[in-house]
DNA sequence: ATGCTCGGTTGGAACGATCAAGGGGGCTCT
DNA sequence: AGAGCCCCCTTGATCGTTCCAACCGAGCAT
């Protein structure tokens, strides 16, 4: 219980009026609330006392000078793109700040500058103002993870290392080919055998490994992807534009997305058509956004654990920041289907 | 520019590492950092070299103990509930995040417990943790902002205070009766006459605020409400169940929803009565979430102006922390309304 | 009794910045 | 020439915490 007297204090308690009200040193209160098994039980809890009625909590700025490290995680926020499905980032963030807290440590977010992917990083590891570093945004290109390996800055990524086989850094990522694959032998068991993948430009590393998903179910079962496969931007437009000429050209009766962006492209086709989709053609997105949730009549889509990934990312921050020497690894989790009426 | 050399510093350099290169004190590199004018140029820049030399940037924790203040302002950041369309705290937070550090000032993330909405803002302010908080989610009956004001907690909010008169902290918030005002005229416009409401539940103030805004411009245009109103919770479902029931009983060509979340469930019974959305009934949204911005074809919706809000609030929270008896006021914003398809 | 360990406590120093006060050189004014 | 002043810079103290080494009394073996 804290004291919440109407008095307003000028200045906060500090850990010397706690030792004077106790009738302690400094140390013995500083003891009291880092390493409370040094001290006598009934010391300790005269010391809890006199912390309680003066509603003492220690000052951030003096222990983080102390201790060179402001337990804060900085996280670099860049907003979802409008006019796209995807805002997962939202859960993610969540969760990290969520699972963060719990271990002691905060989220610091800072802007990021499109143009310049590791700018503000630089600024905020010299001036210590963060501890340790969560890079999102991995993708093929991104020197992010690089930059950050060189500086000998302790982060850990959200996201394969794609481009460097050498990285090692921590990082966690989401099996995107194990999740389209789910996807895809949803589909096959619902009875589907021309299906159909709508997904990203080749030069996108995600996009390939999602891909990849597809053709791997496709094959196992011995069914062709010939034909059935098209690649373009992650827009709604580019979406519709694909499964139009898919339909044209290859007459699928389902339809494999590598993102609900596009997925809704293709809901845009079929509503065109005078199609209904979970009825006259299946359709699946990825990532669960809540446009998949809330759409009509429900777009069945691949979901990420990012409860999950923010968990393992603490974990890995943990084992950085309390033993320097352990480093590297990964962790691939796998996603889950959230099956809904588009199929 | 910053000498990016391959030696990776044990620890970072310090003020006064930097006034020995440069052959002057400590408070003269202090004051090039923080009062150039106050050195002679030919000094500053001899000091500006040094610093720029050796990459030193200010300690946070040194700076934050000695000014008693850690330039951190903390938000409390709950995530979008699942399936329901709002998400608008990302864009907010983008540009909360954006806008503070252009200030000088970063955001600090923690957790908020939806049992108790004052959690954690304690811990913070009495651990100088943060210099500020913006509090979000100010609806009736949230006892966040009296109690931030109780405690002298310097704060903005997001939000009217709408429980408390005497309210005296600053606030920014968004007209949403003048948006749904608008979002009503633009559907009289259109040629419609009888605009249904789907709105919340009467305790939500925000939601009968909105709903004030369809009141007035139906009334000013002398067209009647009767009957053409429904109140109910904020989900696709609830949307779907009132937009049926208006339909059989009242038979209106428009609705206007008091979220986004509301206008997919009126969506959902357009498509189950086989009536296209912007053919043959307007749907009207609120907030411009990332569902109204993709699902086919494109819903009408209000846009909150949620850059200009976070633009606001820095500007308010730069005037609480440097003139710290100028306090109170408040700034409402009028939205815009996003034509597309579905009107 | 002496020496020694051990749990518990103590005061001094340090972290790296800013604040407040002080000082020296050059200029003007008398 | 001396007083006064301003400008530019330096010095010592300080913010509140944790680290460090020393200290002290009690218990035990010698």
């Amino acid at each position: 219980m804290t004291r919440a007297g109407s008095w307003v204090p000028t200045t906060p308690p500090t850990l010397a009026d706690v030792a004077e009200v106790a009738g302690v040193s400094r140390q013995t209160v500083s003891n009291a609330v880092n390493n409370p098994d040094l001290l006598r039980p009934d010391t300790l809890a005269r010391v809890l006392d006199a912390i309680d009625e003066l509603g003492y909590s220690p000052n951030r700025a003096a222990r983080n000078l102390r201790t060179r490290s402001s337990h804060l995680i900085g996280l670099r926020f860049a907003p979802a793109q409008e006019h796209t499905a995807n805002a997962l980032m939202d859960r993610f963030v969540h969760s990290l700040v969520e699972t963060s807290s719990a271990a002691g440590y905060h989220v610091l977010l800072f802007p990021g500058d499109p143009e310049d992917p590791t700018a503000g990083y630089d600024q905020l590891l010299r001036s210590t103002a963060v501890d340790a570093f969560v890079a999102t945004d991995t993708y093929l290109g991104n020197p992010q993870a690089t930059w950050l390996e060189t500086r000998r800055a302790p982060f850990v990524a959200f996201g394969r290392p794609w481009d460097n086989e050498e990285a090692v850094h921590p990082w966690v990522d989401v099996d995107g080919a194990a999740g389209v694959e789910l996807a895809t032998t949803h589909l096959v068991e619902r009875g589907h055998q021309r299906i159909a993948w709508v997904g990203w430009r080749k030069e996108q590393v995600i996009g390939e490994d999602r891909r990849a998903g597809w053709t791997r179910a496709m094959r196992s079962r011995g069914l062709s992807t010939t034909g059935l496969a098209s690649r373009s931007d992650d827009t709604v437009h580019s979406g519709r534009e694909a499964s139009a000429h898919l339909l044209d050209e290859a007459s699928p009766t389902g339809f494999v997305c590598a993102s609900d962006t596009l997925a809704m492209g293709v809901l845009h086709t079929l509503g065109e058509r005078g199609l209904v989709a979970g009825r006259d053609v299946a359709v699946v997105g990825f990532d669960d956004s809540q446009v998949a949730q809330v759409v009509p009549p429900g777009l069945t889509s691949v979901r990420q654990p990012l409860e999950e990934v923010a968990v393992e990312i603490v974990r890995h921050l943990e084992g950085l920041l309390t033993h320097p020497p352990v480093r590297g690894g990964g962790v691939l989790l796998t996603p889950e289907l959230v099956v809904r009426g588009s199929s």
